[in-house]
DNA sequence: GCGCATCGGTGCAGCTACTGTATTTTTGTC
DNA sequence: GACAAAAATACAGTAGCTGCACCGATGCGC
């Protein structure tokens, strides 16, 4: 009924990967990360397209029906199951900002949910090396961030309120936060792409502060024009 | 070898549509038109995931070999085989501005490659409703824009040459210039998402010179915290 | 009109991603 | 060690997509 690609996500159970410290926990965390890192493997052995779910399969030792369950999708395996999530404090912390500011203050909470989070610092420069020759996994991380986008308009939606600006005085507030989260988006995928093309060195974000600030400079030089 | 989804553009011959006016070409665009108006349709009545590639196949009465010929993808057949491209005379003329509203022209140029183009009202109206209640065809409109967005970069570093700019005088030339591109790509998808929305009646063009517009007024308001 | 080269449509065989379901194996608990 | 919950698996099936070889339709020079 719904969509193959994006439906995948949400497979773990009721516990979380690090809290319980079950058995289970740990082989499940251990299955996960032996099939990314297969899947990496093979990638940039024989290229993306030249893997099958089965060749990960195999060389993870699981059944191809697990790795659906675990992966969700093909793409699920080689892109990680990670997306970059906000602490409920940062969140708090951006609702209850009082600033002018919007999109720094969001870029700036994503690139705070960024730092906290470094797993594996050799599975990440060898994913950094497939995505950077191949395109089309790219594009799949792009539309994760546009799933990400959806969430974020409802975030700036809840600041605007609490600054006491509402659909009823404000009457383009919705597509005020729409554009909030759009220039927000493009900051993350020109720092994605740059990020993947390997031309920086330096933390992702420091990357993203960089990045605001080029926007920043090119929209300063545009404004002038407008009346 | 290459990517399955992107890949399956380009299919048409040397002909232009409407140049040569064999019957070959008159056929073909027949088979066309049958095809993408018997998915739309069939999506509006059964819903997007519920219509099989068969399915289509025999309401437009081709074989199903022929769908991916014409197609390339499922998708394909929904979101139509029109890539907007601008006219040599606007690339020329973007090219060769001597404006400092690098990202405002860029724009306008997509707005006019936009109105150039308007065949067939009917399909275009059911389309947007079908796209309006299918995200992941909203998401696949997106992808095209990425696919898009790789050419303009090409664009946007001419035009700095001609203004005498160049990799040599500016180091950060390249990144600028993707910067307007993403920029474009914000101001592109949100036309798109708002448009797709049903939420506005006009023209395309007078949709993204209004995102245009919306998009100078929040980061203006970002601004002045700039240093 | 006629034969010929070409192009486009089709049938077929096959691969791969993905899913539902029933069954077996593993893990946590008493 | 028995038992319930959960995870892994086997199995069968669907659907998107591709290469290839074949054949009919089309365009063209005569």
């Amino acid at each position: 009924m719904s969509s193959t690609g994006l439906a995948g996500r949400g497979l773990r159970g009721p516990g979380d990967p690090a809290a319980d410290e079950g058995l289970r926990a740990r082989k499940r965390a251990a299955t996960q990360s032996a099939l990314e890192r297969a899947a990496v493997a093979l990638a940039l052995e024989h290229g993306y397209d030249n893997v099958t779910v089965d060749m990960i399969c195999e060389a993870a030792m699981v059944s191809p029906r697990t790795f659906f369950n675990y992966c969700g999708t093909k793409e699920g395996a080689f892109l990680g199951g990670t997306p970059p999530k906000p602490t409920d404090a940062a969140h708090q912390a951006f609702v209850h900002g009082t600033g002018r500011d919007v999109l720094g203050d969001l870029v700036g909470m994503i690139a705070a949910a960024m730092a906290d989070h470094s797993p594996d610092t050799d599975l990440l420069r060898r994913r950094r090396l497939l995505i950077e020759r191949t395109p089309e996994l790219l594009t799949g991380e792009t539309s994760r961030i546009a799933e990400l986008e959806k969430h974020l308009v409802h975030l700036v939606l809840e600041r605007f309120h609490a600054q006491g600006r509402t659909e009823a005085n404000t009457p383009e507030l919705v597509d005020e936060a729409r554009m909030v989260v759009a220039l927000a988006g493009s900051v993350m995928r020109y720092s994605m792409q740059k990020w993947f093309s390997g031309a920086f060195t330096g933390t992702p974000a420091a990357l993203l502060q960089d990045s605001l600030t080029l926007m920043q400079r090119v929209t300063a030089a545009a404004a002038p024009a407008t009346h």
